[in-house]
This record gives C-alpha cells, structure tokens and sequence, in this order.
DNA sequence: ATCCTATCCTGTAGGC
DNA sequence: TGCCTACAGGATAGGA
C-alpha cells in the first residue's frame, strides 16, 4: 500500500496531533505480525510522551522522551487511524491500540499482516537492520542525476528494479516506479547500467516532481491505504500509468502496455519509451 | 556481490 | 448466489 508519499501524509499529519501527548497504555493484540517484535513489546511506551514522528523511507518512526523509538511499517495493508476520545467503532486485524492520557487513541490495522511494528532504542537505530541497510532519501535533499548514475552504475537489473531497491533509494514503490519511468520516459526493462547521462538527468528530476505532488494529493488510494482519519488520497486520479493497461497515454494516445517484472506489475508507454531513447541524439 | 524467485497473509474483483 | 483464480502499494531469505 504504502510509498513514501503515504507514509509521509500519514507521518505530517501524526505529527500535527500526536506529539506531546502521553501514552497511557498501548498493547499488541494476539494475532501477531508477519515480522515479529524485537526488543519488547509495547509496553515500554507507556509513561512516555510522544516528542516527534519521523520518517526514513516507508518506516515511520515515533521518537517517545528517553530515547525511545517505536518503528512502523505499513507493509501492503496497514493503517494507522487516530481516534478522539470517545468511542470507536470496532475494527478487524488491528494487530495495536496505543492509547494516550487524554483518551485519545491510535489504532495499527493491518490485514495482510506483512506491517511491521518494533520498539528500538532511540540512540542505537542503526542495530536494526532493516534500518541500517536503507538508502538515501530521494527526497532530501534531491537525488541528483550523478547520484542515480552511480547507484545504477554496471548494474545488470532493470531501472525499474533499481528504483525499488530500498538499499539504494528508500521510498520509491510500485506505482511511483512507473509513473516516474514514464514520465521521465525511460523504458523500466532497460538495465540500469546501460542508461545515458541525460535519461538519468530526467528521471532525477521526475522523482521529486511525481513523489511531491503525490504527497500535495495526500497519497494514492489504490485500494486500502487511508489517511490518520480514514480518508482516501487524492493522488489516484492523477496516475498516467499505473492501473490504466489498455487505456490511451494522456501524452501521445499509445495504449499503456502492462508487464510483469519480478513478479509485479509494470506500466509504460511504449512510445514515449521509445521516444525517450534517442533524447540527446536530436539536440542541435 | 548481485540478481532473481518464492514466500509470508487476507481481501477483493472478475469469470463462470 | 457461490466457487474459483488472479492480483494487490511490501521486505526478505536463499539459491543461482
């Protein structure tokens, strides 16, 4: 479900409410997540006030007083929904309740069960490995063209597979893969290493520019991601490729071609691809 | 090292 | 209506 422009909604708007608030209790349901726990389980958060909400690629990380971090994944299907005091409604799959001294609550909902929830220690983040491993941001600061040329350099994967491998950029999933591609016009099959100077230069600008107004829309709803109210994002509609196969391309009319790539789903135009592919050639 | 495949789990959509 | 299959935004272990 969920890119770096979701988790970055849900981490801003966390951030908003949730930070100076007092954990009262917070406790893991039975059914337990795919990844378990390590280093405690949630009740080590209560007592602790809530100081920041952070976020290093898809992991959302909430920073309590005395160096204490609960880091979150969402995996395909998580949510995290915060409800006023007062009643809620019951939920299924939610795998953690996190409830604050004011009454207030945060619920983790997560079907699938690939999410990921685990209390660290604030100042050795790095002993977690899937923390240690990841990327740089794309974000901040921007990746610039040479450093996507050095991440993809003699590499024999598929751009597109460079693009998702959080070891080299955290945050990039699925849907964006594509529309990045596609809009930098950059065919996802070609290998990474093989890609000139000015396709790396177009994709650099085009992961900014789609990740940015991605998050401007709140994210894209594809199918179970919400926001911290439950709502939507806005984003879906503004897709060119993903989930449109078939469909004309909003540039040149061309019906979008879906593939698979280890397994996932790829969307490109092929003639904007191929458009693409002479760029530099043609300049005077 | 790098790359690729299979796997974890549940819900939903579409074909019949 | 029900049954079946295919597919879904993720990371990761293990084999080539």
């Amino acid at each position: 479900m969920p890119e770096l422009p979701e988790v970055e909604t849900l981490r801003r708007m966390l951030e908003s409410h949730v930070p100076g608030r007092t954990v009262a209790a917070a406790r893991r349901s039975r059914a337990r997540l795919h990844v378990a726990s390590r280093g405690g389980g949630l009740g080590a958060l209560a007592g602790r006030r809530v100081d920041r909400i952070e976020r290093r690629g898809k992991y959302l990380l909430f920073q309590f007083a005395g160096d204490v971090t609960l880091l979150s994944h969402l995996g395909m299907s998580g949510r995290w929904l915060f409800h006023p005091p007062g009643p809620v409604e019951p939920l299924t799959h939610v795998h953690a309740v996190i409830e604050f001294t004011d009454g207030s609550k945060l619920r983790f909902q997560d079907p699938r069960r690939f999410g990921q929830l685990r209390v660290l220690d604030a100042r050795r983040l790095d002993a977690d490995a899937s923390i240690r491993r990841l990327g740089r941001d794309p974000l901040a600061p921007p990746l610039t063209a040479d450093e996507l040329a050095d991440l993809g350099r003699g590499s024999t994967a598929s751009v597109k597979a460079v693009l998702l491998d959080q070891h080299r950029i955290a945050g990039i999933g699925n849907i964006y893969a594509s529309e990045i591609l596609h809009r930098a016009r950059v065919d996802p099959r070609r290998r990474a290493g093989r890609l000139s100077r000015a396709e790396w230069a177009a994709v650099a600008a085009e992961i900014p520019a789609v990740l940015g107004e991605a998050i401007d829309g709140l994210g894209t709803t594809f199918s179970m991601y919400r926001t911290l109210w439950g709502e939507p994002g806005g984003f879906g509609e503004r897709l060119r490729v993903y989930d449109r196969a078939g469909e004309p391309c909003l540039t040149c009319g061309t019906p979008i071609r879906r593939i698979v790539q280890a397994q996932r789903a790829t969307y490109y135009c092929p003639t904007c691809a191929r458009v693409g592919r002479s760029r530099g050639r043609q300049q005077t």
